[in-house]
DNA sequence: TAGATTGCGGACAAAACAGTCTTAATCTCT
DNA sequence: AGAGATTAAGACTGTTTTGTCCGCAATCTA
């Protein structure tokens, strides 16, 4: 459902948010937190940044911020940044014309789930993700990470 | 969320219950309807009758026919025969040890989800979608297809 | 001001996915 | 039996996604 690279925003975004401090969050300490490849987060990131989602810093001392409060973000903002809206907003089977005048076999079927889906995404916030990453102690990495975290 | 290749399968596999012939349906009127490309249909529809859920045949007059009545195949078959079962198991974050003990924050809200979607497409016989697509005048096609089929 | 650190941006490589083409196997019809 | 038609199967090509690397620009510290 969602890309690779979607998944690591959303994953970073909540390691961010979680992470409650005003200061910058060097995109280092993120990447090896969620082990995901320092370079490849870093071009995910400037996705979030350049949509105005969060803020960043270069030089010592530097990192990420969110730009925004965190409820004001919701999930649907961060997935529709990263992988775009067609998910939320095309033909299942993909027809190009199929619409509610032109509809496919699937597609009432489809546009209701497709809905609730971005009633919840829309609903959810990312304070709401992070609270719920805080208390269930950030489980968000990998077994492995959380092996060596707890080490 | 379907890949191209799932899509294929699903037309075609409404275009043949559609028909409702006892006969066999060549890929190649298929895949001309369809406006796919034939080669590439003839290996999705391999995976189908590999799957049984259709059969083939070769030769003059060949081609592919369902296995099975319509109305006993769901969509969820179709798509998880393609596909795999992947989007509707796994974590949306695709956390590998993220499951009802140790759940991601977005864990609860997919789960609801998902499991509605496995519930409409389970429901979802082939029948029904064949059912809607001749009602609805087989609106399967692209718009250029439909267009060179009225003429 | 010098040097170290950090994000930015582009070039490149590898892998997955989509699509094309050729040959083989099998069926029907004559 | 032979010819033509049609699916099966695999090799091959192109495109998108994913991941890596390097130089540059910005920022802080000393």
């Amino acid at each position: 459902m969602l890309s690779k690279t979607c998944t690591y925003g959303v994953q970073a975004a909540i390691y961010v948010a979680a992470r409650k401090c005003e200061d910058w969050i060097s995109i280092n300490e993120i990447s090896s937190s969620l082990n995901i490849s320092f370079h490849f987060l870093t071009k995910v990131l400037q996705q979030l940044t350049n949509a105005g989602i969060m803020t960043s810093q270069r030089g010592v001392h530097g990192g990420v911020m969110l730009a925004m409060r965190a409820e004001d973000v919701s999930l649907l903002d961060l997935i529709s940044v990263i992988d775009g809206t067609d998910v939320f907003e095309q033909c299942m089977l993909g027809l190009p014309g199929c619409g509610v005048a032109d509809a496919c076999p699937i597609h009432d079927r489809w546009v209701m789930l497709r809905t609730e889906i971005v009633r919840v995404f829309m609903g959810t916030s990312l304070e709401a993700l992070a609270h719920d990453a805080t208390t269930l102690n950030l489980r968000l990495a990998h077994p492995e990470v959380l092996a060596r975290m707890t080490v």
